[in-house]
DNA sequence: GTAGGGTTAG
């Protein structure tokens, strides 16, 4: 038996002396288990915290035999253990029923293993049966875990009635109910409420202050994060930041593109003892990415000792949104070989964002194969992927077969039918959603547009912009601006578009008006093109496709001679055009080519290493 | 002495 523990659980963290202690069946009874449950409870503690089931499933089996699992410590570490080990609940409500004496602790474990396990109506159910059933009187910790599962559920009147319950019982001055509660407010943009907990804190410590700081930068108010971080660091203070702190208030700076007080912020972690801390990391490598300085996140990441989910999310994000998809692309090998747990969710949105339909497969086996399933962030990328990927219908099924959609979900179908020339789909399904009560957002509205212009829906276009403003308060962006030009000038209402560029605040934005000069050459407008292409000129001379568009205009109307003289223009100025670049996969290999090259001659490069075979113009 | 807070990405 020694030797079995010797081989077997050696790298358990549990003490041995502490396993040895249960007894050995071959010793036949000569070291007899012991009997204090206290011990029994101690046990269960440390097979919990090493996570270990097999142990806690001996323990339980010792305790079964020696009638010992009646005893009320035993039981609530006993519900501890399952909870926490093995989240069945089926199991964990079969210990709950069958504990002898249900107490305060009892009924706290299930209220707070349901919020941890990501069930808080579960957990506010729990609560209210405790009241009810049990009799029993919430104490800081049950209202604790309430506070909690109203903040996931992001009820701020269940919330606020927590609250109520907290400061009768004058729990107020608790560190943990108060940073749940900011939390609570926070993260339903009460900031008011929020500020008010955390002020009223005599001395909060640096949880309390990290809840305050993430809140204000979940809602956008970096600023305000950061003058907060300032105040934690008064020295008269004397509070030490920890990994939480640091992650957060990079956030703020990297959203505020503050590099330099990023780094210091990372030099600081490290020389308080946080080098190597994986959230610290992590978020200075997030920082990087957000600046668009991807060499010093690369650089990070490269010097990481522990990485994570996040880690290898941040890179991809940060790569994804520089656009560098062949870089996504090599990453996305390694991470395979590697086999690290990542967040299937990002993984797919790169995989959308390069079309790269094998590879998504590939991710969506992957998922399948782990049992995951109905997580609505994954299957709303998942959606996102097969329409981006053209199999519009294959998306649409799947979006049918989700039984929890969210504003995502409806998104990505709504721009998945808008992008795949089915128009009328795309506003009948926007048209549903509103309809379920969902309110539209800047993303929505960017899909109906888009599904408005390219299906020649003119007066629905131009009801949903209106509305868009004057029903749901957001403001017109570039994309929504593009969608309208792209809309009139397709059906030849050029001088009308050009008036909407002009009022827009986005005149100085030069893929406005390459839409609209792309237009007047199919409109044959030589008179509004000119006009068009000398602003885009002004704006950036060294932009090609002013050049190209007006001299295609010129080609359409037959002023050959006007076309060559803009082609000239070119010469002189030293504007290139720059070539088109794609991929196509072959034999399972990614190959990577140029506008201009021959595909008869090209020779296929392993996706590992993608080079161009190029001959550039 | 069995239950509890804030954490980076999308």
């Amino acid at each position: 038996m020694k030797r079995f523990y010797k081989r077997y659980c050696s790298s358990s963290p549990l003490p041995q002396s502490q396993i040895l202690c249960l007894g050995d069946p071959s010793s036949n009874g000569r070291r007899r288990p012991s009997k204090k449950p206290l011990l029994y409870a101690t046990l269960l503690q440390a097979a919990t915290k090493a996570g270990s089931l097999t142990h806690g499933l001996q323990f339980h089996a010792h305790l079964v035999k020696s009638g010992l699992d009646s005893d009320r410590f035993v039981g609530n570490s006993l519900l501890s253990l399952y909870f926490k080990l093995c989240p069945d609940f089926f199991v964990v409500h079969r210990v709950f029923e069958s504990l002898p004496v249900r107490d305060v602790i009892s009924w706290t474990s299930m209220v707070s293993g349901y919020v941890r396990t990501g069930h808080p109506l579960e957990a506010l159910r729990m609560f209210v049966k405790m009241l009810a059933f049990g009799g029993l009187e919430p104490n800081a910790f049950t209202l604790s875990a309430a506070v909690k599962a109203s903040s996931d559920l992001g009820d701020v009147r269940a919330g606020r009635c927590f609250h109520g319950m907290v400061f009768v019982r004058g729990f107020d001055t608790n560190h943990v109910i108060a940073s749940s509660l900011v939390n609570m407010y926070g993260r339903s943009s009460v900031l008011e409420d929020a500020r008010r907990v955390f002020e009223e804190l005599l001395q909060p410590d640096a949880i309390c202050w990290t809840s305050i700081i993430s809140v204000l930068t979940w809602n956008d108010e970096f600023g305000e994060a950061l003058n907060f971080f300032y105040s934690m660091m008064r020295k008269e203070l004397a509070i030490i930041p920890d990994g939480f702190t640091c992650g957060t208030i990079m956030t703020a700076l990297g959203n505020l593109g503050r590099v330099r007080q990023g780094k210091e912020t990372h030099a600081r972690a490290i020389t308080s003892g946080l080098s190597g801390n994986v959230v610290v990391e992590s978020s200075t490598l997030d920082m990087y990415a957000k600046c668009g300085l991807m060499q010093d996140a690369q650089k990070v990441f490269d010097q990481m000792g522990t990485r994570n989910a996040v880690s290898w999310c941040a890179l991809l994000g940060g790569y994804c949104q520089a656009k560098n998809y062949e870089a996504v692309l090599r990453l996305f090998r390694v991470m395979e070989k590697e086999d690290e747990s990542y967040s299937f969710g990002t993984v797919l949105r790169a995989c959308a964002g390069l079309a790269a339909i094998r590879q998504g497969k590939e991710v969506h086996c992957r998922y399948l194969r782990i049992g995951g399933w109905r997580n609505v962030v994954v299957e709303s990328a998942l959606v996102d992927l097969y329409a981006k990927c053209g199999l519009v219908d294959y998306a649409h099924h799947l979006f049918s077969n989700i039984s929890i959609r969210n504003l995502i979900t409806w998104n990505a179908m709504i721009c998945g039918f808008a992008q795949n020339g089915r128009g009328e789909q795309a506003v009948e399904l926007f048209n549903d959603m509103v309809k379920q009560g969902i309110r539209p957002d800047y993303i929505s509205f960017i899909g109906v547009l888009f599904a408005c212009s390219h299906t020649g829906l003119v007066h629905e276009g131009k009801r949903y912009f209106r509305s868009m403003t004057e029903d749901y308060g957001i403001t017109a962006g570039v994309e929504h601006y593009n969608c309208m030009v792209d809309l009139l000038s397709r059906v030849g209402r050029l001088e009308e578009a050009e008036d909407l560029i002009n009022n827009a605040k986005y005149e100085n934005d030069s893929s406005l008006w390459a839409a609209l000069l792309g237009a007047c050459a199919t409109h044959s407008s030589p008179g509004v093109a000119e006009r068009v292409a000398k602003k885009m000129m002004e704006l950036e001379p060294r932009y090609h496709l002013s050049y190209v568009l007006l001299a295609n205009v010129y080609k359409t109307v037959g002023r050959w001679n006007d076309a060559m003289q803009i082609r000239k223009l070119m010469r002189e100025r030293g504007v290139r055009k720059a070539p088109g670049k794609s991929w196509i996969e072959v034999d399972r290999r990614t190959c990577a080519y140029l506008g201009s090259d021959n595909v008869d001659k090209m020779e296929f490069e392993d996706s590992d290493d993608l080079s161009y075979t190029v001959n550039s113009i």
